[in-house]
DNA sequence: ATGACTTCTTAACCAACGTCAAGGCATACG
DNA sequence: CGTATGCCTTGACGTTGGTTAAGAAGTCAT
């Protein structure tokens, strides 16, 4: 059925009422796309948000012919560009890295569904505070952690992108070159 | 007049109008602390959240008996504990820097004036959600810049700061040790 | 005024990352 | 089948941050 990981992921914020399970397949649809699909370029202004059932997309950022990679999302994760909503352009891309399956959302739809259904406008209010700490969270275990510590971490705590994703976009992602993640892996080696 | 402050910060993502006025006059109220005073520590649970009127708040955590600087508050910024409105305790520290008049609010009124005036909890989820797009920004312009680069970009957006908090707090915030960053002042300067 | 404390700086040394360059090893493609 | 391409690794070298230790300057309390 239509939305069922969201509903699923959702109800790790609240329970799901039948209201929000309406206001849910309302206001969302369903699309794929192909690996390497570019889903928003950098210049342009984004009217889109997302919900990954299948696939992973990344963001990143072009700096000096240099890609940044941003964040990585999988399954089960939102997307929402950072001009969602507003007429700023992009500074970012977000690329299929794979196959990718989407639930797709935008700002009109949004509003009228938030109107006619408070209380996704309440689970929302909840998602993005609790979404805010834990981003909060991460940024300060990355400030006091070492590069070596933080590839660590992302081995611990999301196993299967270090297989989905190349090791240079993930360099850039825990803020090092590709050479120097290359010798952190082979330090790591070593020690066992 | 009570909560000025307040509605002009609001105002930057909504217009104002009396039902929120309304509602915010009903759901906060004033304190003020001492320099120096510790509003939440390790391991205590909070039911606070803070509006900062005047003064300046540190959120720093205690790792091997060392201070890391997690984030800096000051006049209208908001600040909400990690664990706000969960029974989990703090993993953090939150001290006032200097002598501080705080808003103060706390889940069970917002609860019932969410309730009371849904407008509000509508801007309350806007603002969530900027507030989460902006602090992906600062991690991703933190992730790729050098220490000297985060802190040439701290004095410009935020001057006041190396005047108001001691360096070696403002170290950590940047992810260096105080000898580094004193080390990246020093070059800064002979730079010019 | 004295001593204690805090904050900031400096120096010496080591470890780690950035840079530049080269090479290996797959996979894709003509 | 060979060549091109993309990705990862390695080496050499310079720069920068961490560590340890010491000292200078300012602040505070007695």
């Amino acid at each position: 059925m239509l939305g069922n990981e969201i509903l699923t992921y959702l109800s790790r914020f609240a329970p799901i009422t039948e209201e929000i399970k309406k206001a849910i397949s309302e206001s969302t649809f369903i699309k794929a796309y192909k690996k390497g699909h570019v889903l928003l370029k950098e210049g342009q202004v984004s009217n889109e948000c997302y919900f990954i059932l299948k696939g992973c997309i990344r963001c990143f950022s072009l700096e000096d012919g240099e890609e940044k990679t941003i964040e990585i999302y999988t399954e089960a994760q939102s997307v929402v560009p950072t001009n969602y909503g507003t007429s700023h352009p992009s500074e970012y891309y977000l690329e299929c890295v794979e196959d990718t399956i989407l639930n797709l959302g935008n700002p009109e739809i949004e509003k009228e569904t938030f109107e006619k259904y408070p209380e996704l406008e309440s689970l929302s209010r909840m998602i993005a505070e609790k979404m805010l700490l834990e981003q909060h969270q991460s940024f300060s275990r990355f400030k006091a952690s070492t590069p070596e510590e933080r590839y660590l971490n992302l081995v611990k705590t999301r196993p299967d992108l270090v297989q989905r994703i190349p090791l240079y976009q993930i360099a850039s992602y825990l803020g090092v070159k590709p050479e120097s993640l290359s010798r952190i892996r082979k330090r790591i080696m070593d020690k066992e």
